[in-house]
DNA sequence: CTCCTATATTTTGCATACGAACCCACAATT
DNA sequence: AATTGTGGGTTCGTATGCAAAATATAGGAG
């Protein structure tokens, strides 16, 4: 390897990419919710740029579907109404099932043994309880199955469709018998990977997300049915 | 229904959209090769509009990956190397089995009718060896498969997508097998999404896109072979 | 008081302006 | 001869300006 490859570029990066990410992580984290407008004056004020990359900004995230251009009325933060999440999640299920047959025969064993690290790491939340850190380490390892399928057009989709997924996870809670669930279902994830059964790791993977998929609109209605009381 | 609904608004569009749409077209019918420079001047003439919703439409077509932003030189076509053609096409094939599988489900008589009118135009120009009509409504089918899954979320994905894929369409041709090939197993699938078989639709469009994949990467091949020369 | 209308204000869409980064050619230097 | 500096021209990145659309406000009719 040359040792020249590896200094970082001395990189400023252009400002509607900064604009792009700190807008992106601000909708994903909730702290723009759903529905709020995206006022261009309001915006460019606290993030020290002028309009023009920030709208900019806007229209790369119209294209990832996290706001919503309203022709001469602005930009919104998109709704992430049931209906929009359960299709986010079947969709995220087809790419991870695919990623895991993928992964199951071009992941190297030190990926896959890496993929275990990640997975004991996220053991360790379950039993101290701690949620946060589960969802972190949880969504960790997904990341890394669709990583390793080697297949970077697929990553590329995925974590776009994440964003989307993940905004729900900050509003969605879990039940602990959906968690334990989650937990031995991720056991079983990780031996078909680590057999590279094909086969099973897509099944699992498939089943894995729809199970996801109703955890989360339960909660989710749950949560809107407390906000109505 | 209400009739007003179905007008089409005087709207003009906004310009960012007409020329994120050009753009894409000129790109994805080859008119602008990969690898060529996109001069914001020179565009802009063409065009008739100014440099900012020129840009605008660059950096959506940007997180389309069909065009590629180089800090401070400009945007270039992206290249449509082998490999990222594979990786499109095989997302693809995960995404258009779970369209598949919905639109089984939740398409209506209507829709699918619409499905097998354009089925019968595309057999019309195999017929007459029209490869251009036969492409456009072959293209068309797959669309609203995708589109009568009823999943906006996964339509949105193949969109993405589709522009990268569409543009190997352009460039590659087709033998005569793989393109009667290609009309049975288009047969087939009306078939099965007339008889709402979910498991069948599932297995014939991987299929039905593994072929594509093999088929646009031997006629790449065979394209670069000859440039080559 | 409610609803409508006319006007003022805000906000967007697009164009343009300006400084900075980049490329190229050629001269200067080693 | 090869490499490094220098100037000019071009193209980009961003800020700003202006007109049109949309929203808010206020006033008046019912």
């Amino acid at each position: 390897m040359d040792p020249l490859q590896e200094v970082t570029p001395i990189s400023r990066r252009p400002l509607h990419e900064e604009a792009t990410d700190r807008l992106r992580d601000l909708i994903v984290q909730g702290q723009l919710a759903p529905g709020a407008r995206l006022n261009e004056r309001l915006l460019t004020g606290q993030f020290g740029l002028s309009r023009t990359p920030l709208r900019e900004a806007f229209k790369v995230l119209a294209t990832e579907g996290l706001v919503e251009l309203l022709p001469n009325r602005g930009a919104i933060v998109s709704q992430m109404d049931p209906v929009r999440l359960s299709e986010s999640l079947a969709v995220t299920g087809a790419l991870e099932a695919l990623a895991g047959e993928l992964a199951c025969i071009s992941a190297t064993d030190a990926q896959i043994n890496e993929i275990r690290a990640l997975h004991y790491e996220m053991l360790a939340y379950h039993a101290r309880g701690d949620l946060a850190g589960f969802f972190k380490f949880n969504q960790a390892i997904h990341l890394k199955i669709v990583k390793y399928s080697g297949n970077a057009v697929l990553f590329n989709m995925y974590r776009q469709l994440n964003g989307n997924v993940r905004r729900a996870r900050y509003m969605a809670n879990l039940s602990k018998e959906r968690w334990d669930a989650a937990v031995r279902e991720h056991d079983e994830i990780l031996a078909a990977l680590s057999a590279r059964d094909v086969k099973r790791i897509k099944v699992l993977l498939s089943d894995h997300l729809a199970h996801k998929l109703s955890s989360v609109l339960a909660e989710l209605k749950a949560l809107s049915a407390r906000q109505a009381a």
